[in-house]
DNA sequence: CGAGAGTCCTGAAGGC
DNA sequence: TGCCTTCAGGACTCTC
């Protein structure tokens, strides 16, 4: 599945590829540097400086929160799930990073910078820090033995996960003439899709963005699900892709900048065959393809 | 139901 | 140099 061959990469025409959002990969790296700083620690406070996310941080948030034993980090999707607590004191922090945010463990008693909207102090004179500059993110609290949440509900398979397959994508996108880029950025029908590695994928299958999604065959949609697979696996094992405001869950601002094929390499040679990316819009957001490498 | 547009927000980048 | 405008993007929400 053809997406990264670094030997075989032309040479550096680009300078900065400016990548910013938490995509999947990002959030998976953050969890697993946050479990090791977070499993089986007390939490004893929170602080919250600014409460207006992508919805209203709970007021009882602190109350809820206070005194109780971090379990686990889960993820689905893109929303992180802080198991907190034991039977009928149940509950599970929700957050969701946005396009902008970070979640980093630091010593106590460090001063918040700009956007530093919420700390969460535990029992080993730690804190985790929540940094969301565009505030598109989200920390809500859920009550109960179960991450049962109205945002939970409709989400599609993990695309690292059985459920998810060329199969299930033919499925379900039978009948609908939407793009095939914007189907499978629909997190109902597959979650952990954003922008970049949208475009990213569909090079690595060799599928055009445009074409409708009802009207792929099955193979190509086998080729398009090992692309998504192969496209995040790489860059989770990569650390995930970084840019400019993402900061790992160790406190490091440091992104390795991940090469893409073709996300916002609009006019650049393609690293395949040596025509030029194209940039276009579907549904205000941009899309980057090969019209060689994609038919 | 599906499709498309609108919405929140800040910082970067471009124009003059 | 500095102000002003435009744009980017996740994903929910609304309209048709």
């Amino acid at each position: 599945m053809a997406t990264t061959a670094l030997s075989n990469l032309k040479q550096t025409d680009d300078t900065k590829p400016r990548l910013h959002m938490p995509e999947l990969p990002e959030v998976e790296t953050t969890r697993i540097g946050l479990l090791p700083k977070l499993v089986g620690r007390r939490i004893q406070r929170v602080v919250v400086r600014e409460a207006r996310l992508r919805w209203p941080i709970p007021a009882n948030i602190s109350v809820e929160l206070k005194g109780r034993v971090v379990r686990d980090v889960l993820r689905r999707g893109k929303y992180l799930l802080w198991d907190v607590g034991t039977g009928t004191q149940g509950g599970f922090l929700l957050c969701h990073l946005g396009m902008s945010g970070s979640m980093f463990a630091i010593p106590a008693g460090r001063a918040p910078d700009k956007h530093d909207h919420v700390d969460l102090l535990l029992d080993d004179k730690s804190l985790i820090r929540y940094h969301d500059p565009r505030r598109f993110g989200a920390i809500l609290w859920i009550p109960g033995k179960t991450p049962t949440h109205a945002l939970l509900d409709n989400l599609g398979p993990e695309p690292l996960g059985q459920e998810f397959s060329g199969e299930h994508l033919f499925q379900r996108s039978r009948g609908r003439s939407l793009s095939v880029k914007e189907f499978i950025m629909n997190a109902q029908i597959v979650v952990g899709v954003g922008n970049i590695y949208a475009s990213e994928s569909l090079f690595g299958a060799g599928v055009k963005p445009t074409i409708a999604a009802g009207r792929i065959s099955k193979g190509r949609y086998d080729a398009l699900a090992g692309a998504i697979r192969a496209t995040l696996s790489n860059a989770i094992a990569a650390g995930g892709s970084s840019l400019r405001d993402y900061v790992q869950a160790d406190g490091q601002p440091g992104y390795f900048q991940q090469r893409t094929m073709v996300y916002d390499r609009a006019g650049k040679r393609c690293r395949r065959c040596d025509g030029t990316i194209r940039a276009i819009r579907q549904g205000q957001r941009s899309t980057f393809f090969c019209p060689r490498c994609q038919t």
